[in-house]
DNA sequence: GACCAGGGTAACT
DNA sequence: AGTTACCATGGT
């Protein structure tokens, strides 16, 4: 792959493993805008991205727009998993398990996002009982009131999810104004415990899986599928497995005859899939959800 | 109108 | 320790 800057944008070209509609709309993220085929507009790491992406055979290339070398770098290169050699945790994956091979190959430009912590844990308490619409349409609703607006183009302006301190401003009531519903008292616990510190960014990153979790779900709203998301997708956690009802029905249909336990699913996937869980679980979910598996 | 949605909690056996 | 009703809200 070759990186350049070219009249105040980025071009990523011959870039592979790599599909921002794949990484988009595989369910982790909530929080960006579909501008036209294969462009989106992106809020997370406290500012707005600009993509879009080629997949023609003779240019293959991703556009990052109006940025450059230094801030990739510093800021995109982590957001987008960069480091992972993602053709590697393929073969490991299908090292594994060949059957994992549709999946694999159908939504293969898929990357695991290294989200915000904070803007994770309230997503994914959010999600829970809700489809990906209206969770999106929650985190927008909750950016566009609480959140600092940021000049999307076009005289649009796009909110990024408000900060620990933002949130801590509203109280449950003004929640429920949002219709968030069941939720409001959920997310006030999240924010009220981050912003005083006893939930710690980096002390659960410090922690084994297994103590994170545990701490994650001392938070009231917060069960075993959400604290799993959170470190999966805002922890960079990529070992464990999140089972929500999509999972359970594609594992069954994958591994078991007839009905299985959430918990015991997990562990057969973890113990199998191991530090490669949550990379597996992201192309069953997108893959087994778009194909009604199980269904 | 019933049923379900990237679940979790409280109140039951 | 393992089940079950209920929780707001929006869509089919």
């Amino acid at each position: 792959m070759k990186i350049y800057e070219q009249s105040g944008n980025l071009i990523l070209e011959g870039i592979e493993n790599f599909d921002i509609e794949d990484i988009l709309e595989c369910g982790q993220c909530f929080h960006f805008v579909k501008k036209a085929d294969h462009e989106y507009i992106i809020c997370a790491k406290g500012r707005l991205l600009h993509v879009s992406q080629s997949n023609k055979p003779d240019v293959k290339q991703v556009i990052f727009y109006n940025t450059c070398l230094d801030e990739y770098y510093r800021v995109w290169s982590d957001y987008f998993d960069m480091d992972t050699d993602y053709a590697a945790v393929k073969r490991s994956i299908l090292d594994i398990d060949q059957r994992l091979s549709t999946a694999v190959e159908k939504k293969s430009g898929i990357r695991i996002l290294r989200q915000d912590f904070f803007e994770t844990l309230i997503s994914f308490i959010i999600s829970q009982n809700k489809q990906i619409p209206h969770i999106k349409q929650l985190v927008a609703a909750l950016s566009r009131r609480y959140g600092t607006g940021c000049d999307a183009g076009d005289g649009d302006t796009m909110y990024l999810f408000p900060t620990v301190e933002q949130l801590n401003a509203v109280t449950v009531e003004e929640l429920r104004a949002c219709r968030v519903g069941f939720r409001a008292p959920y997310i006030r616990d999240a924010v009220s415990r981050v912003y005083n510190g006893e939930i710690n960014e980096e002390e659960l990153r410090s922690m084994q899986a297994g103590e994170a979790r545990a701490k994650l779900m001392t938070i009231y709203g917060v069960g075993e599928k959400v604290a799993n998301c959170v470190l999966l997708f805002g922890l960079g956690r990529m070992d464990v497995f999140p089972v929500d009802v999509w999972m359970k029905r594609i594992m069954e249909y994958m591994y078991f005859d007839g009905e299985m336990k959430k918990n015991y699913i997990e562990s057969f996937a973890c113990k199998k899939f191991g530090q490669y869980a949550g990379y597996a679980q992201q192309y069953l979910f997108y893959y087994g959800r778009e194909n009604g598996i199980g269904k």
